[in-house]
DNA sequence: GGTTTATGAATGAAAG
DNA sequence: CTTTCATTCATAAACC
């Protein structure tokens, strides 16, 4: 049962960062329809919203730029109604678009513990990355530090000695990038944050880089009165 | 197994493309303009992770023989990290791996299952069960509302504001595609600030305008689906 | 060569 | 807020 076919071949060795977006279709009225109409209904088709192009622009301008990693039940709702002319959209979208981006995001930062730079280390991919050459991320994030030299870590499952096993012979090793990145931050955010404790945070970081330098400045004045800014 | 709509998409580079979104493309969304032949350079050109066949090994074992379908992140790193030598990789890659096998794997048990229901009867309605909309989450829930025809909301913020301004007219069209993607932030929040409360109703189903349904559902899979051996 | 398949990546939606 | 499920997009590799 698992077709999977190796393929012998390890090409890539570097670091991929892509972003594909997908089109946003979808209109300002009915939604769904797609197909089948009165036929079958068993064709789920599109039900998952997207945000247009421009939605998705003022979303990430609230998050990154204002800073609103929590909209509260009137800001969502308001959020919506002020995208509604953009495409179809409902709270619940916007609710989700905000906790996932937050989400993901928390994940990604978890630490930036330094690598441990002994004296080796940290290379940088030499050829492979376009021109730029700057961007790279990776992170690694728990860490746990232990020890990792000699192969041994714990994965609190007995994962350790099945990975000791098998790890005796490396053989293709190939390039072992790896590199620290990061601290930037854009925003210097206000206050709400604090931390969270949260503990942990899956995958790294893959993509970055853009030209994000910083958002944040462009934001200004906004306020018609100065009062109170963020929240 | 999945009739795919064949959609030639046409290479996007990083951001790309924008589009009114007001117009429901949908199956034939051809994109405009790829335009480009010879054109963006910026290619990723190297983007995708793919497994060594070390790797792909130890990640099956893992699976399949362990039974570890959901690694958290501290074994999804001590994975990773055993990875490496034989390969680059990243957290995320492991990450998206499992995710990955574990969705597809119950996908092609689903799929199976539908096709012998099929063969039976048993169509489905249960339209008795409540067709209304029962199932909303909960509606509005601030009921700032009190407005919507005149469009002024009002987050508290300020946020009415922004919108105002970007919204005041909303033309759509703007060369500025901000990618998804985002760059690092601090956050953390926990709950400081206001609310913190967070668990009250969120979106609202309001108009949304979804089917609700029942629970029953079934979906007859027309697919040929000669389908993997699985099992 | 175009088409299909396998699978990495992304993200909306939910459950816990 | 954290973790998982489901869909979908994109693309390299395999196929024809």
């Amino acid at each position: 049962m698992e077709p999977r076919t190796l393929q012998l071949m390890d090409l890539q060795t570097q670091q991929h960062m892509e972003l594909q977006q997908q089109q946003p279709t979808e209109g300002g009225g009915s939604n769904q329809a797609a197909g089948s109409s009165a036929n079958t209904p068993i064709r789920p088709t599109n039900n998952r919203w997207a945000p247009t192009p421009a939605q998705l622009r003022i979303l990430q301008e609230l998050y990154y730029d204002r800073g609103l990693k929590n909209p509260n039940p009137e800001q969502i709702q308001g959020i919506c109604l002020h995208l509604k002319p953009y495409g179809q959209i409902e709270n619940k979208n916007v609710f989700f678009w905000f906790q996932n981006l937050k989400a993901r995001e928390s994940q990604k930062l978890k630490e930036i513990r330094n690598v441990r730079v002994g004296g080796s280390l940290d290379l940088k991919f030499g050829s492979t990355s376009s021109t730029d050459g700057g961007r790279s991320i990776d992170l690694n994030f728990g860490s746990t530090d232990s020890t990792d030299d000699d192969g041994s870590i714990d994965l609190t499952l007995g994962l350790q000695s099945f990975m000791e096993r098998r790890g005796g012979d490396h053989q293709e090793v190939e390039t072992l990038p790896l590199f620290p990145e990061h601290g930037e931050n854009i925003l210097g955010n206000p206050k709400t944050t604090s931390e969270g404790g949260s503990s942990f945070g899956y995958y790294s970081g893959g993509s970055g880089g853009y030209n994000s330098g910083s958002h944040v400045s462009l934001e200004l004045s906004l306020n018609p009165s100065g009062a109170a800014d963020l929240a």
